[in-house]
DNA sequence: GTGGTCAACTGGTAAGACCAGTTGGTGCGC
DNA sequence: GCGCACCAACTGGTCTTACCAGTTGACCAC
């Protein structure tokens, strides 16, 4: 029916100066505490009504990486110290399309540490509801596993996770997990192989599932760290090899 | 000098409008999936012209609180499936000014989740520059516990913290502290009392640097795991004791 | 039913004007 | 020379008006 046909990607006029000026700052083309150029130049420079650049730039200052003052100028922040959470996705890729290695280790790391907590509060919290529809995600993993199909086994454990961290009753992991889910989804196709091997873990899911239905924190506990543990060393190995390739052949 | 005097809030149109909206949508007074009135019926009933309220939804997009479609209106989202992190600070206090007793036992459960780990990556990765700073601190710590000086220990421990999570070099930890940091400081003076026993732990703080020093990554995850400890145990008591008072008394 | 047309929405972009703070220089009085 | 008030030239903030560009649904010919 459709073949493979993809909804046409719109870019409105701010959005393009949104990500062209976000780039410039994240990329360090812009030192901290530097002055941006008036609105009025700005406009000029990027050819765009004056309304337009004002929209993007609230959405800078938004997202932390610029602060106006009325009469006194726009100056640029220092990410790393005023930024959220939120631009872990444009950090991923450098401004030339390559992921870069560094943030990828990084939100291993953070998904390592937060896994385990999250899968040790739903034992404590899931209503008997939320155990029911973790038990039916098991239960499609375990049918997604018998032809192996990695992809669909990859869109379960998504869904597992978003049953965890639903159960799991925070509303700050809730938060967390939605932006390093929209970062995963930017990167779900090259993560297929390198998450191979947790992906392939229904059987520990199962017991995941199953200690979180015994109200076993602990267990659950360990059962999550042990699964994501997988999965980053599949991650931290491909960027190894990956960061070597590089090295190797810096001018491919 | 200064009288305490402090600045002055200057908060402009678009800022207004953005958390009156934020306010609504946050406290579900519009429900998910609802489309919101038009931008220029939105205009009239806020009293605003139609860019500073343009401002204000960008702000909206940008942080997932609503979805704009050219030509086919604004809806709702699902803050709790599309928002990020950043959100924390603004569920932390209920449109009454009350602060939000299940958002605040979120967050210090992330923040123990989150510091043993950082402490961790710290040990193995921060500099002989980090670690002169780290020791600074703890020493500015012990002169500000002999005639014990809570704020000064407060804001002490807040740069501890700031110099381990630049020493773990990790983007995600990064900017994940960076938002709890700023909805910290928005209860700074309530926490003072609810951590005390966290921030007299100045022993415990330098056996953690220590631990850095020495590249013992184990060590300085089990000490600043037990930190944190009895700040979450001071936080959630405090959470329950004004449970009970409101519950108690509702009214009030 | 299918497809085309059109009017009435919606958000997106544009241009221009003016208001409101900040900054730095200029010149007066001392 | 120093301190001060003042003013001009910035800056960002707000407003008005208009038009462009997609979406939707009603309507109608086929």
């Amino acid at each position: 029916m459709t073949f493979g046909l993809e909804p046409v990607v719109r870019s409105s006029l701010c959005d393009a100066v949104f990500d062209q000026l976000a780039a410039q700052i994240l990329a360090r083309r812009i030192e901290p505490g530097q002055p941006l150029p008036s609105e009025r130049d700005l406009c000029k420079a990027l050819g765009v009504n004056r309304g337009a650049l004002r929209e993007a730039l609230k959405r800078l200052v938004q997202a932390g990486l610029i602060e106006q003052r009325h009469g006194g100028g726009t100056v640029v922040l220092d990410y790393r110290r005023s930024g959220g959470l939120d631009l872990l996705t444009r950090l991923l890729f450098s401004p030339d399309g390559q992921p870069d290695l560094k943030v990828a280790r990084a939100i291993m790391e953070m998904r390592a540490a937060l896994a385990p907590d999250i899968a040790r509060l739903c034992a404590q919290r899931a209503t008997p509801d939320q155990i029911t529809q973790l038990r039916a995600v098991v239960q499609s993993m375990r049918e997604a596993a018998e032809p192996e199909d990695l992809e669909r086994l990859q869109g379960l454990s998504l869904e597992l996770w978003e049953q965890l961290v639903t159960g799991a009753d925070n509303i700050a992991y809730r938060l967390a997990f939605n932006t390093l889910r929209h970062t995963y989804e930017q990167i779900r196709g090259a993560l297929v192989i390198a998450l191979a091997n947790e992906l392939r873990q229904v059987h520990a899911c199962a017991q995941l599932v199953d200690a979180v239905a015994a109200r076993d924190g602990a267990r659950a506990h360990t059962c999550a760290g042990s699964i994501v543990e997988r999965g980053s060393e599949g991650v931290l190995a491909a960027i190894d090899l990956f960061a070597q390739l590089q090295s190797g052949a810096p001018k491919a």
